[in-house]
DNA sequence: ATACTTGCAAAAAGTTTGCAGGTCG
DNA sequence: CGACCTGCAAACTTTTTGCAAGTAT
């Protein structure tokens, strides 16, 4: 499981007038065991391996409520697919791995407080960013 | 016009070895005349208002070979089209204005930098990056 | 009871492709 | 002339939607 979170997904969905149906549970659970970045094909694989039966267009709906809830966190990254991760307590950046596809969590204080400053030089505010960095391991470490 | 290039991208074409059509005059015109970053109904739009009849497959697989070739780049903001800008000499970033829609260019070497200290703490070189700061304007300047 | 959910199939939106004809170099 | 390019229509991929039936609260 992933999740540093303390709260279920189940739970934070009743908070938030969400029903719980019988697909709904099994694809909360399925994102809650989720430590990576899986698009909706993924998803329903993933679901239906626990229950099959549940339709694609049901995991893209709820997964559309979820995010408007803020539950979820939506990513599309250079594959032009979507995909999702439990709303992190913290913000978090990407690194994706251009080798293997993988997708690799940081975070830097220092980059956050930069992109503040820029965007404050600029007359903005930030609503929200998005950092990937596109990355290949290094040869002899 | 936007760019600060000396150089037409009609000749980087020719330079690359690609054929100069009628049509692709014209969308490579267009192309050295856009300071933003349309996508390819965009595009097709101003070409079609130069020249009508252009088709606008004609219009995507223009972009596949530029971007092929590197004479343009690709991105993918947070509305999922494709969208283009002819290829910058130096690497810039992103504001995108969440109330317009509007793309502004900005660049920042310490945030470059600290981007490759990030990643080299983690053991990766970078290929790429993308950094996309969605911003509104601040209240009260 | 009733408002919310689901499955299914159809539609949308964005992009790519096969093919026959046309054009650049 | 030959390789490359274009228009057109059809196909593809990913995501959304209408509707009738089912279910959580």
């Amino acid at each position: 499981m992933s999740s540093s979170r303390q709260e279920s997904l189940i739970d934070r969905c009743k908070q938030h007038g969400l029903r719980i149906t019988g697909q709904r549970r099994v694809i909360l659970e399925v994102l809650d065991a989720s430590d990576d970045h899986p698009d909706v094909e993924e998803l329903h694989r993933r679901v239906s391996a626990i229950e099959p039966g549940v339709n694609i267009a049901t995991v893209y709906r709820t997964m559309n409520k979820l995010a408007e809830q803020g539950l979820i966190e939506r990513h599309q990254f250079d594959d032009g697919r979507l995909r999702y991760e439990p709303a992190p307590e913290e913000h978090h950046d990407h690194f994706i791995n251009v080798e293997t596809g993988e997708v690799i969590e940081f975070r830097s204080d220092e980059i956050e407080d930069l992109q503040e400053e820029i965007a404050r030089k600029y007359g903005f505010e930030i609503v929200s960013h998005k950092l990937e960095l596109y990355v290949r391991r290094r040869k002899g470490h």
